[in-house]
DNA sequence: ACAGTAACGCGTATGTCATACGCAGTAAGA
DNA sequence: TCTTACTGCGTATGACATACGCGTTACTGT
């Protein structure tokens, strides 16, 4: 759905492996240079009968729709009417995939900042935009993440922050690790809610029960000789009382852009 | 090798599921209450042959050594001269025996910072602490985290951190949000770290070698025109240079408590 | 037009896993 | 002694990823 994919070309090593299969001397895996629209016409065997937008798209409609682990080389394949090792064809392994997926479902971003726009406010838009990408995706929390971003959607993501930077003063090494800690705080807090929301549909109960039955069953284990910090905050009733859903978001966000604030204010 | 961990009794639920198999009221699994001290002592049937400790033991070995993905029920019951079903008599599920394993990585906090130390030097030691336990056990990072902390050493950690900020006159509300957003920065950073370790190791060639690779990768896919701050800072060579390992965290480290300081400030 | 060949779809096989089920033996309490 | 809870474990079951190779298809160069 993304840009559009080109055909397939056998996405493994080749049939009888051969040479590093590098299509222009990458070292990405032949799907991921799909994804950007290389990928020659192979114009040689018969047509293929799938595309790896086909594919990519019936997972990730799989996995809005019954989670990552219904992600299944068969399950896609019985979906799409074809074999298992079909597939194979188009994706050199799961994981790739996996990486596929990803770049789908984040989706291209939203409009860049207008030029001159507060860095803060920038950055505060891109943090909330991608935030609502992962709650929207769930499963995409569950892939264990494989190197450094390499697909367009995830480039243009990329993109758009280093741009909200672009007037920061920063260093571009300084731009870097800054979108690096914003990102990393941004898909570990939705990782921790997803896993408290699934943890909270799994019991079945109302949440604030489920929090209250937390801070209940540790204040029973929990020594109040040997914990007494964590004892005085059991029993302030932080536990029991629940805020707004996006609560630790923003206090989260607010922290971090404090802390780069000086930085930006010091390059100025 | 934690606290001293009683002996199983039926970590399942029952041979033939019968009730809700709350130990004492609480919602955790009983392996988890086991490692807490609890579990009553069967006194009925054969004397068991293991121990929960045992396995976990062997559990964190096998991960220590070959990878969290070595960690199978079969592998570890074979590791301990037993079969493989007879481990589930120990624990409920493989997810249970992860979550045993986590905490006995994770291990004791250092001592307690001393009382009226300086909250941020605390916090600086609490992160780094946390840090070298991720790094001394990368498999911990695979380990898909499965609700609030719940084990008697991740509860201790928290105490530690809880202790650190006791003089802050923080609210415990938002003492809980530091920790929380220390502690997930932490993890995400290890996590990015491990993996982007994880590709180098891989690929087989040296560190700069792949960073730089990877740089002109994304110089060849990513159309300037259409990502022209990535391709500056692509072009700037921060991909070609490397810093000190510990770089990213530092820096991540310092803006966090940046942004916490001002609030630590105001409640004074 | 024809042969060569690359790429196609897919059937089959392999090996790995978590875990349900039930049985036979064991040891403590009645 | 007899019951009973608990033990270890053998034997399924049902997924799963993926290697391998076969027959088929449709371009490409002759």
């Amino acid at each position: 759905m993304a840009d559009g994919r080109g055909g397939p070309g056998n996405a493994g090593e080749g049939d009888k492996g051969g040479g590093e299969g590098r299509g222009a001397g990458g070292f990405l895996p032949p799907s991921v240079e799909a994804a950007w629209g290389l990928r020659e016409r192979p114009s040689k065997g018969p047509k293929p009968g799938l595309t790896l937008d086909r594919i990519v798209d019936t997972a990730v409609r799989v996995a809005a729709a019954e989670g990552l682990d219904a992600v299944s080389m068969g399950r896609i394949a019985k979906e799409l009417g074809v074999s298992t090792m079909s597939l194979y064809r188009y994706v050199g392994a799961k994981r790739e995939l996996y990486i596929l997926m990803q770049d789908v479902a984040t989706g291209a971003p939203p409009p860049l900042p207008a030029p001159g726009a507060d860095w803060r406010e920038a950055l505060e838009q891109w943090a909330g935009a991608m935030r609502e990408v992962y709650h929207r995706n769930l499963w995409m929390l569950r892939i264990p993440l494989s190197g450094p971003p390499a697909t367009p959607n995830t480039v243009a993501w990329w993109e758009w922050a280093m741009v909200a930077l672009a007037d920061s003063g920063l260093d571009e090494g300084t731009k870097v690790s800054v979108v690096m800690l914003l990102g990393g705080f941004v898909r570990n807090e939705a990782l921790m809610m997803a896993d408290l929301a699934a943890v909270i549909a799994a019991s079945g109960d109302a949440p604030e029960e489920v929090l209250s039955r937390y801070g209940q069953t540790l204040r029973r284990l929990a020594d109040p000789e040997r914990f007494p910090a964590v004892a005085r905050m059991l029993d302030s009733g932080v536990m029991d009382e629940q805020d707004e859903p996006d609560h630790e978001f923003r206090f989260g966000l607010e922290r971090i852009l404090d802390g780069i604030a000086p930085l930006v204010e010091a390059a100025k």
